[in-house]
DNA sequence: TTGACATCCGTGCGGTTACACGGTCATTAT
DNA sequence: ATAATGACCGTGTAACCGCACGGATGTCAA
């Protein structure tokens, strides 16, 4: 199944190959994605970014979902440095990490979530 | 395992509630964005923002990938409405869909991976 | 018509991922 | 000191997803 021989037309071929996305930065960027593509690490991203802070039991409790969920999806935001902590006696606050890339909050989470309200154009 | 009852910062958690993202616009969200979520789709939208048109063939060729993982993520994004098809033949095209969300276009596709490209800060 | 080719489709397998559970640490109150 | 609470961590399991394989469809050439 090797790709065939005969390119149909090679010089968009050869543009989409030196302009396109190699692997490497395809693979940051879908990591990066990656994090965004599941809901309770979405709606725990665009909580911290309308309200700044809040601790993990806040958190599931204005999400309405288990202490556990929530717990896991911080501990992979926190790995990745999306998220940062600060500790108050037994409470841990977070709020969306100084590296957090400002492209991303600004238009993937506002601008998509806006869209995506607006347009019923789903499965 | 239920949430605790004694919200930590009520006001907090009362905005996060009222202005956050519901459950099934998390849902909508997330289903974009884990089709772009993918290295081999990825790849492909961006080289199909780039060079408007290209067939199955010649974009496993620009890819460097096989004609079946291609043929599985382009059954994938034909699917979800995100590109179209113009048939020629025996040979057909793909092009980003007339519904392709222009935000997506614009922001996450480009400046996602303009940003990933400057910042190597990944695992 | 026969054969070669570009692509699509259904299916099974391997790897990854989210989630629940139990245990542990640190802190606060009695 | 003991008990209770908020959060973290490691582990096992079940679901999901990408991908390769085989076969089917439609098209061009001889």
């Amino acid at each position: 199944m090797e790709p065939h021989e005969h390119p149909v037309d090679a010089e968009r071929v050869a543009r989409a190959r030196s302009r396109g996305l190699s692997a490497e930065d395809a693979g940051r960027l879908v990591s990066l994605l990656s994090l965004l593509a599941d809901p309770v690490r979405a709606r725990i991203l665009y909580a911290l970014d309308e309200v700044e802070e809040l601790c993990v039991g806040d958190l599931a409790l204005a999400l309405g979902a288990t202490e556990d969920s929530v717990g896991y999806a911080l501990r992979l935001l926190r790995t990745a440095g999306l998220v940062t902590t600060r500790k108050s006696g037994r409470v841990v606050f977070y709020r969306l990490g100084p590296g957090f890339p400002a492209p991303l909050r600004e238009h993937c989470l506002r601008q998509l979530v806006a869209m995506t309200r607006a347009e019923p154009d789903d499965d």
